[in-house]
DNA sequence: CACTACCTGAGACAAAAGTCACAAAATGCG
DNA sequence: CGCATTTTGTGACTTTTGTCTCAGGTAGTG
């Protein structure tokens, strides 16, 4: 397992918590590397979701189909995870579908070999609460967006918070993204 | 821990995860109860979060000050945990209140009571794992509730799925909870 | 019971966002 | 490059929501 690949997702783990040498390996061996084309699927709407996946490279958007129009509810870049933690959980059908946004390389993780190795290693059901905490706190604050702000006012959080998602995203996805009509974002976005 | 007051937390711990009589008893040695009269804030805004909370009756509001009004961003019912994780986790100033909406009671566990607990048993950080995925499922379905919903149907859905919180609590709270105007919420719910 | 504080309903108007239709621009591909 | 497809920008119009204001109702308190 050293993997010159794996180099995002090595840092990735180790900035969240502490694992000696054997616990990352068998973390390791419980993945599986992926390439991606642009657009293709890995959960789809109705199937139940089996895996966590890391992107390495490229970015996941996460849909879900609401009469016939594809609502974007998140995009997952270089260096995070995603999931449907829902269907994972309880394994009923999964409400989104994950696509590739951008040719793509990622990591599955196999949701019985994590369960299995959970309660083998307390250092790795460690990271596995921990991931779930920054998720958490991720979803919250994103929750709050739309509480708190205006339309104008959420763009510019991105602006200046989620820049990455002004550059690599269309402005017709971000729209569904921030729970607007295509046509009003871009008139936020005339006006600055 | 033959305590009757304890009947939900038990119920609800013992729900989420198996454990053993030993674990769960460090677990209720972690937590202090306390009555809380109504308004009674356990955590202000600025301030650092140092537990996660168990309500075992009445229930807490969750709110952030927005240019001087309040905008509550969660209700916390009987039987269900709430905190302000990024305070928790990283020891900032939390950027919400919570406080009690009714004369309630709670249980407090201490974060670094709880820190230790997890890495003395694995049950116990299981438990922590578990009680993460819930709340963050439940997060991820109340973002999308502004991403696929009109106003009207949020309170539509909130009707049919979370009725607890139309029966108790005022409109006025609820419609900043749903990020409408009070006047918006009064006029969907006079259309029925 | 009277007083206060808070909450809700309602009208009038302003502002914002949605919808529809179409033009312009950008992108991808042979 | 030229063509087709997709994406974005814009205007006109409709609908929704917000804002301001005030009256009536409700709950709690002494």
């Amino acid at each position: 397992m050293t993997d010159n690949t794996k180099a995002l997702l090595y840092k990735k783990i180790t900035d969240l918590t502490e694992m000696a040498q054997p616990s990352l390996d068998k973390l390791f061996e419980a993945s599986s590397r992926r390439e991606l084309s642009k657009g293709e699927i890995i959960l789809k709407q109705g199937q139940i979701c089996k895996n966590i996946v890391f992107v390495e490279k490229g970015y996941l958007r996460t849909i879900i189909d609401k009469d016939g129009i594809d609502i974007n509810t998140d995009f997952t870049f270089e260096n995070n995870f995603t999931t449907n933690l829902k269907s994972l959980r309880s394994s009923t059908p999964s409400d989104t579908t994950i696509q590739a946004g951008e040719p793509a390389i990622i990591y599955e993780f196999d949701k019985e070999k994590l369960l299995k190795l959970y309660k083998v290693s307390q250092e790795i059901e460690s990271f596995g609460r921990k991931l779930l905490e920054q998720l958490l706190i991720a979803q919250e604050e994103h929750t709050n967006l739309f509480k708190l702000f205006t339309p104008t006012e959420r763009y510019h959080f991105l602006q200046t918070n989620k820049p990455q998602i002004i550059q690599r995203i269309s402005l017709s996805q971000i729209s569904s993204y921030l729970g607007v009509a295509r046509e009003t974002l871009s008139r936020i976005r005339k006006k600055g």
